[in-house]
DNA sequence: GCCGGTCTTGACGGGTTCCATACGCCATCA
DNA sequence: TGATGGCGTATGGAACCCGTCAAGACCGGC
């Protein structure tokens, strides 16, 4: 299910936006301050933001800067505000679309169903990975032959395989799974790169997919 | 450089759009016809369509659909018709955006630059370089053939294959990979671009690609 | 309160990478 | 022709990083 973070002052327009957003199945978190809002993007994962630029704390382009500094998630911006250079402003800093205050319910669902749509068609190829034996469901979260794996094992592994071929870095990892203050301590992954080789690999002390590179971090190997 | 396709019926909009394109330094074509924009698609392979919904041949949502059924190249619609249905129609159809006549040419810029900026986070991660017979992928950390870099070593290629063709003085080099207080330490880099030469060159006692300038600094001739 | 699973923390051996030193080559210039 | 400075190459020890084992801390369910 999508989940959808709407970001407003005004109580009202959350509300409506709520109500009209779980009519459709979509799953609704709501902030009303730039400060809540970054704090609920990062704790609740959302797939999509919807963000009024009016914030009574933080201006709404600083905003869309604050979760494009670690996130790519969809960002729709809702505004008052009809001015070219508004417009303009929001789309560099890394908005997806912009629709004006009146706007209609039909018209934002369209949008947001134009937004969510690539996004989606990423997630749905990268469903399920083949990891030498192994079988990965990604969005179900089973492995085949009846392995199974902790929430720790889950994140760290989810990240490798989302970068196929690619080297990510073990300041990477550490700041997504454990957090930033935890970006020194190398010897966690360490230890949970031994239990998902041991888990998922033929041969453990020589993996074949889930590789080491000394100094710089771990790669997936299809 | 960004291809875009620009449809419209109208000369003196397709006119413009032209002029303002290509002094943005994007390469433009045009079609006045839904049968022409599809012939151009599927011949000229653009990065991002802008298609006018009111066409004299095929409706535009109809043009969405033709190219959908085998591209998902990002479509930007420009309409004249301001209504809510229209809107959903086409971003359901697989429009990426919608904008409404009349527009201010930096605001559809912007919307352009949204739009396109998806597809071209996974074109950067096509950074790969020819080094003599190997390929180097700065983004994924790999060279071909097997060939493993060592953090050191991929730090000073990267600057040298930032910098093709231009020169790198020691200077430069000491003070980014070893910092400020070692720009006199040249014998670190004599040390290093042996084991470059050797790990990338065809003849490592006669450089191809990684030159010294004597006195001077380095080079990457590609 | 007990118990199983999970997460954190510590310690150790082996291998690799990095750094330091030494030496030979070559071009330039006196 | 000899001195000099910059460069390429070889080698050894120190430091670092990784994989592994093991034990304690934490947390949930029964």
């Amino acid at each position: 299910m999508t989940r959808i973070l709407v970001v407003d002052d005004e109580p009202q327009i959350l509300r409506a936006l709520r109500i009209n957003l779980a009519a459709r199945h979509y799953e609704v978190a709501v902030a009303a301050d730039g400060g809540a809002a970054l704090r609920q993007a990062a704790d609740w994962q959302p797939d999509l933001i919807m963000l009024d630029l009016g914030l009574p704390d933080i201006d709404g382009v600083d905003v869309i800067h604050g979760v494009r500094g670690w996130s790519s998630i969809p960002i729709i911006v809702l505004s008052g505000r009809a001015s070219n250079q508004d417009k303009i402003d929001a789309l560099d800093a890394g908005a997806d679309d912009y629709v004006t205050k009146p706007f209609g319910i039909d018209e934002l669902l369209a949008r947001v169903r134009a937004v969510t749509r690539r996004a989606a068609v990423q997630d749905e190829e990268l469903a399920q990975v083949q990891v030498g034996e192994h079988v990965v469901d990604l969005s179900r979260k089973t492995v085949s032959s009846g392995v199974r794996l902790t929430p720790t094992e889950w994140h760290i592994l989810e990240i490798l395989l989302r970068n196929p071929g690619k080297l990510v870095s073990q300041r990477q990892l550490l700041a997504e799974v454990w957090g930033a203050k935890f970006v020194k301590e190398t010897h966690y992954l360490r230890q949970y790169m031994v239990q998902l080789r041991r888990k998922l690999e033929a041969d453990p002390a020589h993996p074949a997919h889930l590789i080491t590179e000394p100094g710089m971090g771990y790669r997936f190997m299809p």
